[in-house]
DNA sequence: TTCACGCTGTTATTAATATAACAGCGTGAA
DNA sequence: TTCACGCTGTTATATTAATAACAGCGTGAA
């Protein structure tokens, strides 16, 4: 079963959606009403569900509960999975407080920093280790993604790092191209290009 | 002259790396490097920069200055363009913090924020405004892009405001989708999501 | 002088992605 | 009972983007 990014980007944006409607007690979607709310077309709705293999009725349309369960049987770990955040600036800071408790299937296990006065102090209710402790945390607590958030100078060599200590995926938000073995996950997230291709596209219309 | 929107995001990644190798006084490139630098293939990055209408030479490749100003000319606006953010919580302080300064041509000249605690305060060096004072302080700078970091719950209305004032391009950080007229750019850069589809895909490999 | 080399610019091909089209089905009105 | 409707699931088409192929050119070695 071959699934693109694309793909599973929207899956997870159709959970958001649905998570919202079902606590509003909403039962049933028809796939141009999904489409709506997110932004895309029916037939890409349904062509995004089949993938998963959900069906649902020509009747009432998608069951949200049970289309919620499936996208999080076909997209979540069966554990759950933890979650380490590098660099506790300003951004990596402001993640912990936002991320911590908003999914159940993600979990903040710990973070990480070469700054003396934040080792070992425990921020939003996470402890920060130092980074020679990295190989040892993140093996003793089965962490496999890392949020990276340290200065773009730090990111290449503490990639490595990670990877070193087990890490599967990367979130980068440092602005720079990591180079690194094909077999870790890499998503770049740079905010500052973000920024200046708004202000491209703004001008384009 | 039509222009995809990952050809813009590649050039201007282009720009920032050729800015890097132009501080230490690298003066041509070769496709090949470049495109082992921003993680893309020789051929793509030559048919990139043969969209903006810059031709290097077969023997020393692309002159790093020369390029850098093709890009300019093609992405930059004439003038600098004005930015604004709004919502000057965790996210939306960390993003004033490190962004003003570090393009040339983009300006952060207003925040706004509807907590009384912040607005008419100078934040990072830009100062707060209300949010009933939006549509004039928009207009009287001149801003055309705004960073949205409000609460999922407000964003909507906010954007609505934005509008009205007269934003052409929107960068949403809120985890909603937006429904906003077309005419309106608009960019989503929902962390969560982003996060779950790493930690997806950190399980795929 | 000649020729092989390695680069760019461009065209051709392939792959990925989105859009459209339509068959099948259960429902409910006539 | 029959038939039109509106939905899903699936197949077909179109569009877009990435990859490969290659012609043209200046260079430098033979
Ligand atoms: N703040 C933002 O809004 C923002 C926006 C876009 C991109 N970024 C990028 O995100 C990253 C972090 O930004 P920030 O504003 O939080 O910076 P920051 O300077 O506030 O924080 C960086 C943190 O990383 C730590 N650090 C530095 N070197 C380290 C190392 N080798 N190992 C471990 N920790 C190390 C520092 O001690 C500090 O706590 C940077 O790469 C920046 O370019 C930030
Ligand atoms: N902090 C993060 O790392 C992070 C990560 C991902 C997404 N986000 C998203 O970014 C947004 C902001 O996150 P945050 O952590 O900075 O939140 P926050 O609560 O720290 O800040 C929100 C700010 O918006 C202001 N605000 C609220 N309603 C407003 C309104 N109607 N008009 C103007 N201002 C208003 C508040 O006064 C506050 O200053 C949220 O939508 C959040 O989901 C944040």
């Amino acid at each position: 079963m071959k699934i693109s990014e694309k793909n599973i980007e929207r899956l997870l944006l159709y959970r958001r959606i649905l998570c919202g409607l079902r606590s509003e007690n909403v039962e049933n979607i028809y796939s141009h009403q999904l489409a709506r709310i997110a932004d895309t077309t029916p037939e890409q709705v349904r062509r995004d569900i089949m993938s998963i293999g959900y069906s649902g009725s020509s009747v009432k349309g998608y069951n949200i509960i049970r289309l919620i369960e499936s996208i999080g049987e076909f997209t979540d770990a069966r554990e759950t999975q933890r979650v380490t955040i590098v660099g506790a600036g300003n951004l990596g800071r402001a993640l912990i407080d936002y991320f911590q408790g908003r999914r159940r299937k993600l979990f903040i296990a710990a973070i990480f920093d070469n700054d003396p006065q934040k080792i070992d102090r425990v921020i939003h209710g996470v402890r920060c280790y130092s980074v020679e402790q990295m190989k040892e945390v993140i093996q003793k607590n089965n962490i496999d993604v890392a949020i990276l958030c340290v200065p773009a100078a730090a990111a290449q060599q503490v990639a490595e790092l990670l990877i070193e200590a087990g890490i599967k995926g990367i979130l980068n938000y440092a602005p720079v191209k990591l180079s690194l073995p094909s077999h870790i996950y890499v998503e770049n997230r740079d905010m500052l290009l973000a920024v200046e291709k708004v202000a491209f596209f703004s001008r384009q219309h």
